[in-house]
DNA sequence: TCATAAACGCAAATTATTTGCTTTTGTGAC
DNA sequence: GTCACAAAAGCAAATAATTTGCGTTTATGA
């Protein structure tokens, strides 16, 4: 990604990243997306247009660039005492914010960029919190699936749906957290199979 | 989704969408996507940019609108004789043609259009080739799950991991199709739970 | 065949982007 | 601390893209 942290992290070179990520934000809480342009940022910013140019190459890097750092989770996802429950208090909200329109719009920002490193650390940020939330699951000598699996089952299904169709209901988040934890204990299992 | 299907269709309208389609596909051989502006679209399409601009607004509009029609399914899914091997034959498929630069060039650009009614055809052209195989199995009698649980745990994750990670090996696709195959016949099933 | 309106072409005006050069400002050597 | 250096920013001119007003072409239906 563009931009992020530059070599002399502590000098005007991060004053200028700061200023214009904020100034991104402040035009986005007073115009459409599409009306943004660079020099509009750039007085906002209190910056010449051309440092924005240089440093970011095109506005979908720049808008890139503050969505990744908007979607970073800021806090742990929630201890319900079981994993299946906090996977779900979880993923209701995950699903919540993403389908919000500034939760699509950052979603959109980070997939139209070049170099695929944005999309591939939101990738990262969910993980994370799945992990956390496996991790707790394991101490408390619960089973839980693979994180992995969790990814393609859970995550991908409200992604997908966020961006292909419409977003995705309460009841039908909770089915995929249900078919996700069958991975760990099958609702009607055995030793054998039937036929 | 701009530009499409316009009042009249037979006449010059219609000429000038399909040159200016072409256009922007022989272009698209010739120099990187970024690279390509609506002046030289409409050079080359021998056309004044501002009936582009017009028609379509942006060029992320336009691309959206050409990657649309080219991500519409040519052919109907091979028919293996079984629901789940032509499950599996669609999914490697799709997964391939996907994960191809040019594939995923298409899938940005529809998904970076500010109407979502593209993404949404996308998603209508999958889930009719999966209706397909699930069709034709129904006429066998065999049992397949639901076209929705499909999209939830075939197509969702392949597209999860296109967009936002790595591309899944076969493997995984294969292991991505059991797991939906599940649904209707699990793996090991009983009449009740063992706990 | 004619009236109509949608879509296009053209060109001028505006706006965005690129680029060469200068100035500012952190950083590390001394 | 001071100085030399290089990275990044500012400025302004040049280039390129976008918008817009207006005249012209061309399907369409009466």
């Amino acid at each position: 990604m563009a931009g992020r942290e530059g070599p002399r992290p502590g000098g005007r070179s991060a004053r200028v990243q700061a200023s214009v990520h904020a100034a991104v934000q402040a035009l986005m809480t007073r115009m459409e997306r599409a009306a943004i342009t660079i020099p509009a940022i750039a007085a906002e910013a209190g910056v010449t247009p051309s440092t924005i140019y240089r440093r970011w190459g095109d506005i979908q890097e720049l808008l890139a660039d503050v969505a990744v750092e908007r979607l970073k989770p800021d806090m742990v996802p929630i201890d319900t005492g079981n994993g299946g429950n906090d996977l779900l208090a979880w993923a209701e909200q995950y699903a919540e914010e993403m389908s919000s329109k500034p939760g699509r719009e950052m979603i959109r920002d980070v997939l139209a960029s070049q170099d695929g490193s944005g999309a591939y650390q939101c990738c990262n940020f969910t993980r994370q919190q799945i992990e956390v939330i496996a991790a707790r699951a394991q101490l408390r000598g619960e089973g839980f699936p693979d994180v992995d699996s969790i990814m393609d089952r859970v995550v991908s299904p409200i992604m997908y749906r966020i961006l292909f169709g419409e977003a995705p209901d309460a009841a039908h988040v909770a089915r995929l957290v249900a078919g996700a934890m069958e991975l760990v204990s099958p609702a009607r299992a055995s030793v054998d199979e039937p036929a």
